[in-house]
DNA sequence: TCAGTTCGCGCG
DNA sequence: AAAGCGCGCGAACTGA
């Protein structure tokens, strides 16, 4: 076991303080009493240097000079490393502890680091039992940390933070090595605004929520009455308030939907969008798609949502899995804020507290510029450099009208057309997309007249597409360098996607890290990231200049692995989500 | 009874 | 030859 010091109960620990702050590199490590930054508290800080005894600091009883010499230490430019930063960053911030320095986080390297044959987990122990072979015991900490204290659990609260420096010393060289140095410099700076975003948390207006929590159920009701009409095999009856009611019919089970709609005629193979697409205007598909639109509605979102706001904050406080997609992704649930449908009616019930403004700004077509530049595609790079309208051009291409002269509508189609191509979509899927997505009528003759002339125009694109089919790469990588091992029977969509999803998340994570500096004394407040859309929360006499701060950061986060293809971002500054394009 | 899987669908 | 991809979540369904 290795040796530690426990204060205040081992003396004063600010003696130490000169000697930890010549260090360039500390671990930090916390003991709360949950998992909860807003309600729970923060008990032990520990830190651990090379070459001396872990210093655990117990905040329910250290002096003020001892929290002084921590906060000044945690201030300092020595790297910080951190298993998880997110969380301890959280629960320091909310002790009145900032950080300063660099954070190595021991986790997000594992993610980055992570080989078909190494752990799918990356607790603490699982990783350490990886990479330093230790068997580690969680057992005597994993709660209690709001009575006395037993020695057991400050012997394995020190364990923990000197684990982190040896596990340092193993993965940066390992991330060198791997060609991930660029990427983990990238995650690691990002992790401080997720950090950021967790704790500010969104407000919703509720009054707003329930009305529309009201409108929906009505909504909802009356798309089921009408929908028993159709239900001549069910026993229908009529209810208490006198409406009809089909005695065992289960509008959520899609195996009693099926045979209703195969009773009425409408022989479908399963129940899905696209498999009643064709018959989108029967009524009573019609009846079943606003029904099931409600209710999803209710079930998923209108319902469940007040009971995430938190009773001390009275906010929101999403919870964000930095590397939670195989791609590189984000990922966010409890709740997920990257759902919430975009019709106004849900988005302008989030909203800023009294006397701020939201800042949202977003990337114009990043996906699309990563893969010109992935592709290298000289038409598309042409495009983006001279500011062109690359869903206009791709209109012109496969229609022959003249840039000038494209229609609205022809510009929506080439929008699904970009979108569903790039990424190895056949005639079908561009035709069932196009409808979907787009509301544009598509034949198939017409689907693959277009997919042929999109990749006769777009030749990088369809070099790329044939250099990966001819040859399908058990590995790749994003633009800044994050590495994919393509699984044995994975398609060819996922290889063209993967990387262009991960470059593109490469970015704004690179923009999210920059801002936690670039909005430094604006008072502006990182709450919410979906995938290519960064929103803000700040003072309101500050909105305007803090947007254009943002839209100029995210410009430039390109990370100078983006050199042929500019990014453009629109920020602007708003009441509500719903104020938005 | 309950954990795990599948379907369907919200977002990008 | 043909093929969009990535998530989280609720409800129904499955299997022991």
């Amino acid at each position: 076991m290795n040796p530690y010091l426990y204060f205040p109960r081992d003396g004063s620990f600010s003696g130490f303080r000169e000697e930890i702050l010549a260090e360039s590199v500390i671990a930090v490590d916390t003991e709360t009493t949950g998992l909860d930054p807003n309600s729970d508290s923060l008990r032990l800080i520990q830190i651990a240097v090379f070459g001396k005894p872990v210093f655990v600091l117990d905040m329910l009883l250290c002096d003020d000079t001892d929290r002084d010499a921590v906060a000044q230490i945690l201030l300092s430019p020595s790297i910080k490393i951190f298993q998880n930063a997110k969380f301890d960053l959280q629960f320091l911030r909310a002790s009145g502890f900032e950080t300063g320095g660099k954070i190595f986080d021991t986790m997000l390297a594992a993610q980055l680091l992570k080989t078909p044959g190494g752990p799918a987990r990356f607790g603490l122990d699982s990783i350490s039992a990886f990479f330093l072979g230790t068997v580690v015991s969680k057992e005597e900490q994993t709660s209690g940390f709001d009575g006395d204290l037993r020695e057991a659990q400050i012997e394995y609260a020190a364990r923990d933070a000197s684990v982190l420096l040896e596990l340092r010393g193993v993965m940066a060289p390992a991330l060198v090595s791997n060609g991930l140095a660029d990427i983990a410099s990238i995650e690691f700076q990002c992790a401080r605004a997720i950090a950021e975003i967790e704790s500010s948390g969104m407000l919703l207006d509720i009054d707003r929520w329930n009305i529309l929590t009201d409108d929906t159920r009505e909504t909802c009701r009356q798309a089921e009455s009408r929908l028993f009409k159709y239900a001549g095999n069910w026993i229908v009856q009529p209810d208490f308030f006198g409406s009809e009611t089909a005695v065992g019919l289960n509008l959520n089970s899609n195996k009693q939907v099926l045979d209703l709609l195969h009773d009425n005629g409408i022989n479908v193979a399963d129940t899905s969008k696209a498999a009643l697409s064709p018959y989108r205007n029967e009524p009573l598909v019609k009846d079943l798609q606003e029904y099931r639109k409600a209710s999803k509605m209710l079930g998923g979102f209108l319902e469940p949502m007040p009971s995430f706001i938190n009773p001390a904050t009275g906010r929101i406080h999403a919870n964000y899995s930095q590397i939670g997609a195989s791609s590189g992704r984000m990922s966010c649930w409890g709740p997920n804020m990257q759902q919430i449908p975009r019709d106004a009616s849900f988005r302008e019930c989030f909203i800023p507290s009294p006397g701020n403004s939201l800042v949202i700004a977003d990337y114009s077509q990043i996906e699309l510029r990563v893969a010109a530049q992935i592709a290298r595609d000289e038409m598309m790079i042409e495009a983006y450099r001279n500011g062109g309208d690359l869903h206009k051009l791709t209109a012109s291409l496969i229609t022959g009208t003249p840039v000038d002269s494209v229609t609205k509508k022809q510009r929506q189609a080439a929008k699904a057309v970009n979108f569903g191509l790039i990424f190895a979509m056949g005639a079908r899927g561009l035709q069932a997309y196009a409808q979907d997505t787009y509301d544009v009528e598509m034949s198939l003759e017409e689907a693959e007249e277009f997919r042929d002339r999109f990749f006769r125009a777009y030749k990088g694109i369809n070099d790329w597409h044939n250099a990966i089919k001819k040859n399908p790469p058990r590995v790749s990588r994003s633009l800044a360098g994050r590495r994919y091992f393509h699984r044995e029977d994975e398609g060819l969509a996922g290889l063209y996607n993967t990387p262009v999803q991960g470059s593109a998340a490469d970015i704004i994570k690179n923009a999210l890290g920059m801002l936690t500096a670039t909005l430094k004394g604006t008072g502006a407040r990182i709450i919410a990231v979906v995938h290519d859309e960064i929103l803000l929360e700040s003072p309101a006499e500050n909105a305007l200049k803090v947007a254009g701060i943002l839209k100029e950061t995210m410009e430039q986060a390109d990370g100078g692995f983006m050199p042929d293809v500019p990014l453009a971002a629109e920020a602007q500054v708003a009441s509500s989500w719903a104020e938005k394009q």
